[in-house]
DNA sequence: ATAGGGTTAG
């Protein structure tokens, strides 16, 4: 038994495990012993293993048990078609061996990975049926399914019910609370778990983390720090990693960099493409790019992200002659571009006012262009004044079913600044007959700890007067500094006046004004938004900061608008 | 019935 133990650990080739099959075989071991189903299961599972190959070994055993059927349900669990699984499972129900909590167990993991909730709901009540229910391990697995399959209420109803947890249950629902976009409750459940007395692990300050970065929850996130440096747990390079991607996304790049600079962890991939990441949401193109260089001559090779991250990077700063070298140069080192890396370049030459480049990448890429390339297209000629490809780009729109209303917007802009009134009459009719919605924005910010939520509209909020207040305050400075509504940013199907209204409360406005009643004066406002900060949201923090004598951060979703004394960091360009 | 299952970054 103990050869066929080291036998087992040095199979880490596909060659070795059939040699040790052909051994188990030819010594008549193969129908009996336990180290078959090790066998089949390393032959599943491992890297260097076959799942076909362990399959076609199962069908050759007289009575599988149910090791071996758990074996192939957990090979089939993690391969790239997870949903197959289930059927097994099923299989294994219909036949002569019993499921344990363990084929529970993968057969919930494959639904996790293959998105299956309905097959998912089924095995939980079997899970009960089979009188598993008592197992932490899988009520966790079940609580994970839930999370990643996008139902957080039925996975916090698990938590709930759980008569035991531990600290991998706590885990789940905070790393789910987290990528479910639920960042507050995240937040709170990590507090509680602290309350109750637990320890928070490597993967419990990962979540909490990544919350906070979603919130821009400054104090929160220095917090979480303070306890992963008491707890040395900055020994591990992805909870390095968070903390800089949550130092960088709460707009403390410097911070992000000392981070990264003193990290005693080795670096890895993910390291440096994180603070590339960093330096491009700052608009530090340059900083960015002698990063990208840095991590080449560290001997790590980029891959894909660094590519995007270092394009974004480009794009940003409007660095237009280094973006389209850096793009080039990817299939030398055998990274090939994706839809982002193209959208990026697109973006990148059509911001240039190279257009007719842009669309023949458009035109010629390996891939379909979504709406985004045509959206960014339409963009480039409305700044340019570039009529023909704006049409070219606005048909492309309306095949595709685009209902972002930002399109029709565009288009009508374009024929209305070409005086085409009839043109603008057809895109407005097209706009009556589609359901054209827009993604709710919303804005976060944070006021002595505390984080405030805002939607466009908002009149939620404790001190909601107080802040309308403030922005009839605002309006009326900053007209007298000469701002006249950019009523170019919402529907045209609606009147003036209205339109002024709909802009005056953006969720980003209203944070704005709540930020300058409820900090002290002179202090900067940091906010956070879901969606792309609007143009004329753009132009009135200009003016406020100015006015005001305010720093004003504003992270929209995909970099920060640093505004001081009138401009702002993006220079309009983003 | 020998062991094997859950939570983690850009």
């Amino acid at each position: 038994m103990q050869s066929l133990d080291s036998l087992l650990q040095k199979c880490t080739s596909l060659s070795r495990i059939k040699q040790l099959q052909a051994h188990l075989l030819v010594t008549g071991q193969f129908q009996s012993t336990n180290a078959r189903t090790r066998l089949v299961e390393l032959c599943a599972i491992s890297p260097s293993g076959d799942l076909s190959f362990a399959t076609r070994v199962f069908h050759r055993i007289h009575l599988p048990s149910t090791n071996d059927f758990n074996a192939i349900l957990r090979g089939i669990a993690q391969s790239p078609e997870p949903a197959g699984a289930v059927s097994w499972y099923r299989a294994m129900l219909r036949g002569s061996r019993r499921v344990d909590a363990l084929s529970c167990s993968f057969a919930l993991k494959a639904c996790a990975r293959a998105l299956a909730i309905s097959e998912a709901m089924q095995l939980h009540s079997q899970v009960v049926r089979f009188g598993f229910c008592a197992d932490v391990l899988l009520r966790t697995t079940l609580l994970d399914v839930y999370a990643k399959g996008g139902d957080l209420d039925s996975a916090e109803k698990v938590f709930d019910e759980m008569p035991v947890r531990d600290i991998a249950s706590w885990n789940a629902l905070i790393s789910g609370l987290a990528q479910g976009h639920r960042p507050t409750e995240a937040i709170s459940l990590y507090k509680r778990m602290k309350e109750e007395g637990l320890k928070p692990n490597e993967v419990t300050v990962i979540g909490a983390l990544s919350a906070c970065s979603q919130l821009g929850a400054t104090r929160e996130g220095g917090r979480v720090h303070d306890y992963i440096t008491e707890e040395k747990l900055d020994q591990n390079v992805q909870v390095c990693n968070v903390v800089i991607d949550m130092y960088a996304k709460c707009g403390f790049v410097d911070k992000a960099y000392e981070v990264f600079d003193g990290m005693r962890s080795r670096k890895c991939l993910v390291t440096w493409n994180t603070m590339i990441m960093a330096f491009a949401m700052q608009g530090d193109g340059y900083k960015a790019i002698e990063l990208f260089k840095q991590m080449g001559q560290a001997g790590v090779e980029p891959d894909a992200v660094s590519f995007l991250a270092a394009l974004c990077a480009c794009n940003h700063a409007g660095l237009v002659e280094e973006g389209v070298r850096l793009f080039d140069s990817m299939k030398e080192c055998g990274v090939v571009p994706n839809v982002k890396h193209y959208g990026t370049v697109v973006d990148l030459l059509g911001r240039a006012g190279r257009i007719k480049e842009a669309y023949d990448i458009i035109t010629s890429m390996p891939m379909m262009p979504d709406v985004v390339f045509w959206q960014s297209l339409l963009g480039a000629c409305k700044t340019y004044g570039n009529v023909e490809m704006a049409e070219i780009a606005s048909r492309h729109l309306l095949e595709m079913g685009s209902n972002g209303c930002g399109d029709f917007v565009l288009l009508s802009n374009i024929y209305a600044a070409r005086a085409r009134w009839d043109d603008v009459g057809r895109v407005r009719e097209a706009m009556k007959n589609r359901d054209i919605k827009k993604v709710p924005g919303f804005s976060y910010i944070e006021v002595d700890g505390k984080i405030h939520k805002f939607n466009n509209g908002d009149q939620g909020h404790e001190s909601w007067q107080e802040i309308y207040r403030k922005l009839e305050e605002i309006r009326f400075k900053i007209t007298e500094h000469g701002y006249v509504a950019g009523t170019d940013f919402v529907l045209h199907d609606i009147g003036d006046e209205e339109k002024e209204n709909a802009i005056c409360y953006h969720s980003e406005k209203l944070a704005v004004a709540f930020g300058l009643i409820s900090t002290a004066e002179r202090t900067p406002i940091q906010v956070i938004k879901n969606l792309r900060i609007c143009g004329d949201c753009h132009a009135v923090i200009k003016l406020i900061s100015k006015i005001y004598n305010r720093e004003i951060i504003v992270r929209d979703r995909t970099r920060f608008h640093r505004f001081r004394e009138g401009s702002c960091s993006c220079r309009d360009y983003w």
